[in-house]
DNA sequence: TCTGCAATTAGACTAAGTCTAAACTTGTAA
DNA sequence: TTACAAGTTTAGACTTAGTCTAATTGCAGA
């Protein structure tokens, strides 16, 4: 098994890995948190010997999305969170505390519908919710 | 076919139908475009004689939405749409225009997953992304 | 080394939503 | 009727998430 590696993954997917790229990638990969910028910009800020703005944080999450290297996912009103698991998959989201867990498209049944065919449907995502205990 | 009636559904639902309540109530139950908080406002402040502020209409949107008149739905990034339709069902977005439609529970096969016993699921949600043609 | 474009930055700005304190209803009791 | 209390509405200040701008910084290629 071969470690997910920011830079070459940046690298892969034609995104120039600046010290602020490569350490905000690096934090997306190593949690299934899906931080919202600001907890991103404070983690990445006390944690790693680079300067980081607001500003850049927010350019560099909409890079990344351009890029699809992350995922931008709105579980909630006022404010996106961001996943680095870019694979088929969806959500649930825990009702009390908002955390939001990654749930592979291969659990669930595949959704079909029957709908006008005015609709042209590229794609779903579902997302569950409830408790998660523990 | 009994005509839906804001002020008799308030009162069903245990809220005070005041004229606020009841214009706003009146104006979701009339479009399915699944308008934000200031759409609202703009609509009934022009289409109606009652006087509206910007804070009734978000305190009259979070009263309706404890007293399940109407859902809230969050379907991009910054803001809140609702919608008087409380029956079961999912979403279809527009990914050109934003515009949301309802696709009734009936129309799709229910999803059915297998997870972690620690997830316990209270329901879920489908959104499906594409375009709308016409 | 120079040059030029891309990336980063601080801080002003915007948009969506919340809060606060005062004013206004409304239902009920005197 | 009047008067009170509780609930509702209001303007506008405030907060939060995100965008924009204009100035700097950092590199890659000549």
């Amino acid at each position: 098994m071969h470690e997910i590696n920011a830079e070459e993954l940046l690298l892969k997917k034609g995104v120039k890995p600046t010290p602020q790229r490569v350490v905000i990638t690096q934090y997306l990969l190593s949690t299934h948190s899906h931080p919202t910028a600001d907890e991103i910009l404070d983690e990445v800020k006390n944690a790693l010997p680079v300067s980081l703005s607001r500003a850049t944080v927010y350019n560099t999450l909409k890079t990344l999305v351009e890029a699809g290297v992350i995922q931008e996912v709105v579980t909630e009103p006022g404010r996106s969170r961001y996943d680095a698991n870019v694979s088929d998959h969806h959500h649930f989201v825990d009702t009390e505390t908002g955390a939001v867990f990654d749930i592979p498209a291969e659990v669930i049944t595949p959704v079909r519908a029957t709908l006008d065919e005015r609709f042209k449907v590229d794609g779903y995502k579902v997302v569950f919710f409830g408790r998660r205990q523990d």
